[in-house]
DNA sequence: AAGAATATTTAGATTTACCTAAAAAAAAAT
DNA sequence: ATTTTTTTTTAGGTAAATCTAAATATTCTT
């Protein structure tokens, strides 16, 4: 019942395409995900499901079963949680927590998950605005709307970024843009998509589709 | 300039061995303490010399470079301030660390290890009273003495254990033996070198040699 | 419905960290 | 100073996780 690192990455990759792109999850795929070859994937997946962690199917792609999603939970659990002890605790900011979490999430000791749960007070989100589940694997679900979806004049609040690269969010900052920034949209340019808003009711930018298409905001 | 988990726990064991035998550290030494084979070991010393972390000589044994040095040592360090965290802030019993701090001990983060420290208030010592390198690698001394090396009468109060099994410390538990607790030694026995002792001026108990000499104090 | 392009699997190697059994060296005992 | 015992190294192999190149299956395009 316990896995390899290598393991429990493949099993987070997966879960983690399957929510963004739906069952089944190509080999491809998830070669980009792991930067790694096609090659690597196909031996993983024939492994994964001798041990009934996915359903594969030659040629198809793949699928967690419920074992395999339960393990991809636990490990999201606890990249969440760490990530928010990070900030929380240590006082590290946001974009600098993503790469010590993906350590730290390997940590086998479901009594270390559940005390440092209870010491940060059973947190809902963490520093990204992502969802962390509970011990029974449960997620807190929330409405949330890709920032260019909002209509001219319309005013969101950040709830959540999709990208965690450091060079997305010190560039986030930069423009002063964190959880729980109000953020007003002024206009869309069709021409490439990007978009004019105003943060917190004070500064103006004109912001690449590419930025605003990670940010993910309740309307007001 | 990182090591694997598997490399650095060469090295540790290496430095704890030289610590308590003095050097050159043996291959059966080096087998026993990390539960190996002597052929693996000495695949691995070839290896860690090549790589000028120990100074290596066919048949004599082994010796830490100071870059080796310098590896364990912040080993060691990041092994007692995660045994701290977990107690002091977690809330696990001294019993119940070890084994995860030897997961945590090889996170790859010198931020994450110096803002854990500065979290703990630079704690000098962990939960078995061992003590905890600051960031140059540096230990601080005090003398202690063997529980055994009182004379009778005499009153020592514990200051480290040197044992971390789960099972030894239990057992400590049971006898309400901590560190910080006070203990007289009444009487020695010289049959099998067992000990009568008085612990916390209330209860007394017979303890076997192999008990007491993890246990070290300083004369009151 | 072919043919071309893309995706996936298989074949065959490589590296790391192990192992057992045999050989060689060092240390201990006579 | 031999002989015996112990320690250490070498030889040869295995399993996990990776790779590249070649073969094969699927999907897209005409
Ligand atoms: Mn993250
Ligand atoms: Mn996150
Ligand atoms: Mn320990
Ligand atoms: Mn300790």
């Amino acid at each position: 019942m316990s896995f390899s690192t290598s393991e429990e990455n493949y099993l987070k990759a997966i879960f983690k395409i399957a929510e963004r792109k739906g069952v089944p999850v190509s080999t491809n795929a998830i070669a980009k995900e792991l930067h790694t070859s096609a090659a690597s994937v196909t031996d993983m997946l024939q492994k994964l499901a001798e041990k009934q962690l996915v359903q594969y199917r030659k040629y198809r792609g793949v699928e967690l079963t419920s074992d395999g999603k339960e393990v991809a939970t636990q490990l999201i659990r606890k990249h969440r949680l760490w990530e928010s002890f990070l900030v929380e605790k240590l006082g590290f900011s946001w974009d600098e927590v993503h790469d010590i979490a993906e350590q730290l999430e390997h940590i086998d000791s479901p009594l270390l998950v559940n005390r440092l749960d209870a010491f940060l007070d059973f947190p809902k989100f963490d520093p990204h605005g992502d969802p962390i589940p509970d011990r029974n694997g449960k997620f807190t679900l929330r409405s949330q709307i890709p920032l260019h979806q909002l209509s001219s004049g319309e005013v969101g609040i950040v709830i959540a970024v999709q990208n965690h690269e450091k060079g997305y969010l010190t560039l986030l900052d930069e423009l002063d843009i964190q959880i729980g920034t109000s953020i007003r949209l002024i206009e869309t340019f069709d021409f490439d998509n990007s978009l004019k808003i105003e943060v917190s009711d004070s500064r103006e930018h004109l912001i690449s589709d590419h930025i605003s298409k990670n940010i993910y905001v309740r309307k007001v």
